[in-house]
DNA sequence: ATCAAGTCTGAAACTTGTTCTAGGTTAGCG
DNA sequence: CGCTAACCTAGAACAAGTTTCAGACTTGAT
């Protein structure tokens, strides 16, 4: 078990202790916020006066709303890693174990909708000048799902595979987020396309 | 030449001929501005004036910016639908003319970029105020994809492997669109996810 | 041709993300 | 300790999406 470092490094400048504290404050308000009404009702001003911190300080540390809530994502992601190491999934293969893996992920993400809604809005609809930070989201979600497979050397063709199951994640939560499919169909979603790694894994029975 | 109706079916009242000309007007002021500058770029103020229309009359028709670019959407997706019927894709199993209709249309894209971006971004920003049009918008992206199969019944295995292959387009398009992705990534992705169709289709030699 | 109902216009107002400014505070350093 | 650069605060100001409203114009039915 080594360093999981790389993922949070934020090469700046060290921040101070209060810094620190201001940062998580703004988290923590922005995910509050975010879980009572969604997107919408993260709002900057509120935030910031729900972190005691002057709005200009809030575009400091974060400048644009897309960033913070995607800021926001990276932090629940890491969190959402850790808990999901803690029971590796059972499948047989690693398809299954991939579907199982997402799966329990998308029934936390049920249980906060709204904070769901927030997070998943600003990751898709984020620009160029947020590319570093939503490639870091991506590059956390590739490390659960290698995580899940538990195939120490995934082969080219499973890395793609894995690069469409994201896809399919992603897009699908936007469906149920919107409305548009039920939790039921994103499951089925998710198991359809965890088929694909199987489909290319050299061990898995066929 | 007959009417397309069905498509774009507005049930309502069926708008005069001078309303029928304002929003055509707006729609192509829309893809105008969106041509440009893409989803900033589209600024109902000027949507409204490019299209001399009164502020107040564009949300009359369009209730916000995003049903005004999802609304262009449909009006281009019918286009490239026509367009991409006349020459059939000419791969082997359903999977290969599904990905070459997809890299067509994707091409298509990349000559209007900016245009690409804004569809796009509103479609997956969209929330539940919206959710009929952004269906609209999915049954015709559906149709397209299963006329390029040609297949007449697809089995419900084929009917889940269309979803995933719409999930992936459109994450896809997301992660070319904010540079995160390259063409030939998002080629190969298209490539990946469509061997899932012929993975469940019962004529395919395998 | 006339009237009522429904539309359209122009302009102002409101909301929320973002930027800017002037002055006060903090941290690190000599 | 005292200085300086960086940081923070309160609040105004600006930008673009959205709402509202009074008055002018169209339309359809009589």
């Amino acid at each position: 078990m080594e360093k999981v470092e790389a993922a949070t490094a934020r090469p700046a400048s060290p921040l101070t202790e209060r810094q620190e504290a201001r940062r998580r404050r703004i988290l923590r308000a922005s995910a509050q916020l975010a879980g009572r009404g969604g997107f919408d009702a993260v709002q900057m001003r509120e935030v910031a006066e729900s972190s005691q911190v002057a709005l200009g300080t809030l575009y400091r540390y974060f400048p644009s709303k897309i960033h913070l809530l995607v800021a926001t994502m990276q932090d629940q992601l890491e969190h959402m890693h850790g808990t999901l190491r803690k029971r590796p999934p059972a499948g047989e293969t690693p398809g299954e174990r991939v579907a199982e893996t997402l799966m329990r992920a998308f029934r936390a993400l049920q249980r906060e909708p709204h904070l769901a809604d927030a997070m998943v809005r600003a990751l898709t609809f984020a620009d160029r000048s947020v590319s570093p930070e939503v490639d870091q989201v991506s590059r956390q979600t590739t490390a659960i799902i290698l995580d899940a497979m538990g195939r120490e050397h995934p082969t080219p063709a499973q890395l793609s595979a894995v690069r469409v199951i994201e896809h399919t994640w992603h897009s699908a939560l936007i469906t149920w987020l919107s409305g548009r499919a039920s939790i039921a169909q994103v499951k089925v979603d998710i198991e359809t396309v965890c088929r694909l790694i199987d489909l290319t894994d050299p061990e898995t029975p066929r």
